[in-house]
Order: structure tokens, then sequence, then C-alpha cells
DNA sequence: TATTGTTATACTCTATAACTATA
DNA sequence: TATAGTTATAGAGTATAACAATA
């Protein structure tokens, strides 16, 4: 996306957006668009997805969880978390294991590798987060939090 | 995503999720993504994304628009505007016209087949906006919208 | 029977780079 | 020189369906 941004010049003028100002959705997906951009930009080096990092994240939070319950609290369906955490595999930052309580189910742990990483991985994470909200105050965020939780329930 | 939502039981206990449930970011993509899916299904018979469906209430109020200022409104680069376009048009929903004023530009218009649904997609959109936000009150709505705006502002 | 992981498949979206034509 | 559109390419995300192993 290295193209200009026009929006501020001859474009409001002439066009006729006034459905999609109206529409919470089209605002919701711009600001996610955005939010997403700056996030391949903090983690460049890193080389993570806003979705990958939060698996590494959980993971290391959460040693021995199933993708399943990441698919769960991560919005995927098995399929999706599977290609994912298949990606994650090859790239020598996460490992797979046999669960011994339910053998069904795969335990995923951090490598060592990925392990020494995970506080960095926080902190630019927090830093994103900063970033994005930083037209906001400290109220502000907590009412679009709640506001955005409310979004997601309405809808599932 | 046809598997049940585990969200409510055994999950939530046992698992540390405090920086994924402090992060804007998350619960952003997560009211994103179920908005996304919600969209999906309203709009089964049309057979649209949210993508898809905004660019063809844009060219429908905007007659002759440019692919340029469609990617810019929609925050596309010129390629991903590109594969969109060229979706739409081999499903016969607009046409590309040389531009008389500026022959470098495309001018999109709506096919009849497609002028004739679009009142039916604006309600639908409306529709879906509508049950998105069912948990929201009108003051809520605008701030939430507001705050959206100002994050893709910081961001850009 | 239900759940978890797996595989296969297909489509959409995103991003980059290089090319053509037009301004 | 810059802009608009195009083409090629690659990777990522999403979704469905069917299968095996395990509960």
């Amino acid at each position: 996306m290295k193209q200009k941004n026009h929006l501020a010049e001859p474009l409001s003028d002439s066009l006729n957006l006034w459905l999609l100002q109206d529409l919470v959705g089209y605002h919701l997906q711009q600001a996610e668009i955005a939010s997403y951009r700056k996030f391949i930009k903090i983690f460049t080096e890193h080389k993570l997805t806003p979705r990958q990092c939060a698996v590494l994240i959980l993971i290391g939070e959460n040693p021995g969880i199933s993708q399943i319950d990441i698919g769960t609290v991560l919005g995927m369906d098995r399929a999706t978390t599977m290609s994912v955490v298949d990606l994650l595999q090859d790239r020598h930052l996460l490992l797979r294991r046999r669960s011994t309580t339910d053998r069904r189910k795969h335990a995923l742990y951090l490598t060592k590798k990925c392990a020494a990483q995970l506080e960095s991985l926080k902190k630019k994470a927090v830093k994103h987060d900063k970033h994005i909200t930083s037209g906001l105050t400290e109220k502000e965020i907590e009412q679009l939090k709640k506001m955005l939780i409310k979004i997601q329930q309405a809808t599932s």
C-alpha cells in the first residue's frame, strides 16, 4: 500500500459517500485495516501478522493449549487454525506434542527460540495498541472495548 | 464456521487471556470477523462480501467513478481494487468504460441487472448494520463511529 | 456418537513489482 | 515525471467437506 492517501482533497467533495459513512460496519473495517497495516509495519522484523502473533502470545501464556481452544479464542475454525499453526511450526516458532490427558488433542508449546522473543512480542503488541488508540482517552478506550464486545456478542 | 462457540464454558476459567483482553486491536478484529460473517449470511443469495457490496454501492451512488477513487475510499491499493472489479465484472454486475475526460481512467457503471438490485443491497446493508449495533444506543453508535475514525486517522 | 486434528480444495484478500498508456 | 490501469506472482485468511483417531 505505497500509494498516497487522496482522502483529503478532490474526493470527498465530489463523491457521495452518505450510505457508507453512516455504516458502523464500514468504519469497523477501515479501522481494522489501518490497525492491521500498522501492526505489519511494527512487526516487520518478526514478520508476524496480528493473528500469528496472537497465537504465539496465547501459547506463551498457556503452554500446552490445544488447537481447538486457540481457534475458539481467536474466532477461527479448525481448518484455519491448522493453517496458522502449520505455518508457525514450519518457522520453528512452536511445537506440537500429543496431549497426555486427551490423546485427540495436540498440546502446543513455544520453541526456545520463540519463548526468548515472547516478552519482546508482547511489548510490541502493547506499543501497537497504544499507537492505534493514541487519539482516545483512557475512558474512551474502555468504552470502545465494551462496545466492540457487544458487537461481537450481538453477531454470534 | 459451523463449529460451536465454547467461549461460555470451560475455556475462560482455565485460560490466561489477560494480555489479549486488554488490547483494543484484539477486540477490533474479533468484532470485524463477527460482522463479516453476519454480512456473508445476510447476503447469501447475492453472494457478496462486505467489500464487494461496498464497491457496488459506491458505483451506484457515483456512476462513472474510477478504480483509483474506489480504492482510496475503501482502503485498497490499485491491484486489490483491480481484482475486486474484475470479479464483479466477470459476474456481470458492473461495466468498465474509458473515461472521456481522462483517458487513463476507467469509468465504472452498474449493469442494469445490478442497478435493479441496488436498493435491495442498500436495505440489506443497513439491516446488517442495525443487527451488529443492536446492543448499542444511538448515542453510543455515534461515539463508536467517531472513535473508529480516530483509530484510522492515528494509523494512517 | 461427538470431538480433535488432518487433508484437500477453492476463493478472497493483500501486497509487491514491473509494464503500458496517458497526462 | 507522475498517474491509472494492468498483469503476474505470492502469501495469508476463510470456508467446506470428508476422513482417521480418540473420547
